[in-house]
This record gives C-alpha cells, structure tokens and sequence, in this order.
DNA sequence: GACTATTTGTTCGTATGTATC
DNA sequence: CGATACATACGAACAAATAGT
C-alpha cells in the first residue's frame, strides 16, 4: 500500500524514526506526552509491528523516548546522563575529539560573551559577581573552582539572551567541567583560571563587547595549552 | 531458555544493548570490526533474532553501530554522532526562536570559517568552487541556490577539520534552510547570498582568517535584515 | 555481466509479563 | 481482586541488497 512508488533504497526503520523524530521537533508531540500504542502507530506509518519497535528503539538509544513495559510510549522530558558517557570514552582514547569539543565551546562562547555584554541586566551582573566571588574565595579547593566557574558561564549564557545557546552550553558545560577538573588541581592554573574570569566579568560590566570575547578566547586557549602540556607529561 | 526467577524485570533488549555496548567499550569489538551475522549474535546471547534487533537499532541511535543491507553490522567509529548527540537533544528542547538560532548559527560559522581559512586543502577549494558555481548558475531557480548553499556551508564546515562542528551545523540547518527558502524567493535576495558566498569562498582560498570570519558575519546579518523586513511587510 | 551465497530488512501470528483502573 | 491495555518476546518465513565467484 504504503511502500510503492520510489526507488528509496533506505531501510524503513531509518525513515520511520526520523517521521517520528520530525513530529516530536515540529511540537506535534510535546515532551512527557504519552505516544499512542505502538500497534496504533506501526498501523499509522503503514509498517509492521518490529519496524516501529526498532526505530523506537533507535530514539530511545538517542534519548528521545522511552518505553514503559505494560503502561506505554513517553516522549522523554529529558535526557540525563546520554551525554557524558561519549564524552568520557572520548577522553579515555584520548580521540582528538576532545579537541574539536574544545574548539566548537570556545566559538559558541565567544559569541555568548559578546552578547552578554550587550544585553545583560544589573541582575545579571549580581550573579557574575557572586560566581566570581566564590571562585575567588575558592583558590585551593578545587570544588568551589569548579562551583564558581559553572555558575559564572551559565550565567553569563543567560545573560546573552539566547535561550537556544544556554541549552547548548548548559549540556556541554559538562564534559568542558571534567577538563576543567582533570587539570585543575595546581593551584597556580587556578589562579589563572580565577584571573581571566575577574577580566571577563569586568568587561561584561562595563559591556565592552570585544574585551568579553577577548578574554574568553584567552581563557579557552589558558585551557588548550594546560591540556597539551598534560599530555606531554604522561 | 533458562526459567530463572529474576526479581529484574529489566526488558532483555536493554540488558544485550548494555553487553554490546560492554564489549565494544572494553574495546573486544574494535572501532570499524564487522561483527558477526544477527542470527549468530542472537544465538550467542540466548535471544530471538528480532530482539537482538532492537538492542542493535538501540546502539545505531546511539551511533555505536552501523547496520548495512546486505553487508553486515560494523562498529562505528565514535567520531561523529557521539559528539552531536547533546547539542541535537538541547536544539530540540530548546525554543526553537529563528533569531536565537541565527545566532548560534553565526557565532559557529564565525569559527568553522576562520577554521576553514587556515586549514583547508585544495580538495576543499575545488569542492567551495563547485558549490559556488552551483549558486551563482543558479540565480533564479531557489532551489539550486538552496542546493549550493547547503554544499558550500557543509564543505566549509569539514574544511574546519571540525567534525563535531560540521555535524552541530548539519542539524542547525534543518530549521535554518527553511528561513531560506522563506526569503530566498526574490533574484535580488539570491544575489546578494551568491555576492557574499563568492567573497567568503574567496577568502578561504586566500587563507584570510579574519576575511574569512567577516564575511560569513556579513551573510548572517544580511539574512537577519532581510527577516525583519519582511517581518514588518506582513 | 550474471549467478550465488551471505546478510540485513520486513512481516505476521502467537504467547507472556506488567502496569493501571 | 479481576479486567483490560500495553509492551515484551519468540519463531518462521520471505524480500532485498551486497559481496564474491
């Protein structure tokens, strides 16, 4: 009925699941939503029961859905932990990746940073300083470093008034996080880290827009350069 | 099978997803290795064909396996769905407002350009000049422009040497494409995108970072112009 | 190019475990 | 508790694509 008429040599199971990730993305399917039964939908698409059980279960592997045996098919509200284990392998082989991740952090938040000094509020400049206060404060002991400079660049991505790019950067402030603390036991890269922020956090006061995505770019580089030095060290 | 009475109700596909999963990180399985057929693997789990079919599509979403019609199932290199993953689920969650997106959009290109500027080899040239010609034979029929500008934007990004950019770009585009085709209607809007796209290839072939940079800047703020003027025209 | 063996893709019928009301 | 709705699991069969001869 359904499958004549193209040539497609694409596996049904690809296209269903993108038919069904397309729905979710346009809001047809809203988050926590319960799916009709998996029977209603393979009828829906026009495929057998397996097929549709194979791209869900392909969405489930991304993080997009979840299935509840004997209850039903619920679009996930949110994925958790999804993220940090590719990351993780990533660092354990020691993939250049780490580097590409590195470098697409630093473009996003050079943009952010420039935005922020555009765009943030007197309330927002309250929460840098409380951030930075707490990083200052906190030179030797790694967790409140660590704290600090989570509050600070999520702050600073809320202050730039895009909410598209806070969730980008709140997810992968993780990974960055564990490069953060992997190199972040001397005290004297703490400092540093501690001494670009205090600079970063001036310019956005004073909503100097290049100054901001100077001192990130340097801030990012501090962090490439203590990284490859680490590597040679092992 | 063995009648067991395990108090985990845990879904037999998820535990065999985990020992696929176990064993191509404990690295038994390597990056690339063809696995055995499904039926053998079904076997050697205890399973029936079909659910180690799901487990398989689980890890295909994940971007841990590759299924090839006819071929057979290879472990897939982490490089690049790994990484995309987490900035694919945030673009899904988050609003997705055009002007927060053209924002992302321009503040990665802004890096994937310079990038491209100081790393590209001549087979990206020859590929930038390839799309470029499709754009600017193209003036007047939307969707060769359409067609050239993906191609141009895509090459760009691998010229980056970036894979985890150019596949952030890759899913960007899918929304941004259709702001495009919004505007793209007018031959005088098609020359001024072909006008900029001839300037920014230009400059990559040059290796002009910061040209590089400016231009692509100067496309994202023309196409950011072009939507609020034909938002105050509705 | 054609044939063949291998392997994934797809369907259906049926049975069972589990959550909800 | 029972009834119902639903995901889970099995097995057999056939279709389609690929690789090798």
């Amino acid at each position: 009925m359904a499958g004549r008429g193209k040539k497609e040599s694409r596996p049904l199971y690809l296209d269903v699941a993108d038919r069904i990730e397309s729905l979710i993305v346009r809001g047809e399917w809203r988050l926590g939503e319960r799916l009709p039964p998996l029977a209603t939908l393979a009828a829906h698409f026009g495929v057998s029961r397996a097929v549709l059980r194979e791209s869900c279960s392909m969405l489930v592997g991304k993080g997009l859905l979840e299935l509840r045996h004997g209850d039903g098919t619920y679009v996930k509200p949110f994925a958790e932990d999804a993220f940090l284990r590719p990351v993780h392998a990533a660092v354990l082989m020691g993939s250049s990746d780490a580097r590409a991740l590195l470098e697409v952090g630093m473009w996003l938040e050079k943009g952010i940073a420039s935005a922020a000094a555009r765009r943030r509020s007197d309330e927002h400049c309250r929460a840098l300083s409380e951030a930075l206060f707490t990083m200052e404060t906190g030179v030797g002991d790694l967790s409140l470093i660590l704290k600090g400079e989570g509050d600070f660049h999520l702050t600073l991505a809320d202050a730039a008034g895009n909410p598209t790019a806070a969730n980008i950067v709140r997810i992968l402030y993780h990974p960055l996080s564990g490069v953060l603390r992997w190199l972040g036991a001397e005290e004297k890269v703490q400092r540093e880290v501690v001494a670009l922020h205090r600079a970063l956090h001036d310019s956005v006061v004073q909503m100097d827009e290049d100054a901001a995505e100077r001192h990130l770019a340097m801030y990012r580089t501090l962090l490439r350069e203590r990284i490859s030095e680490r590597r040679e060290g092992l």
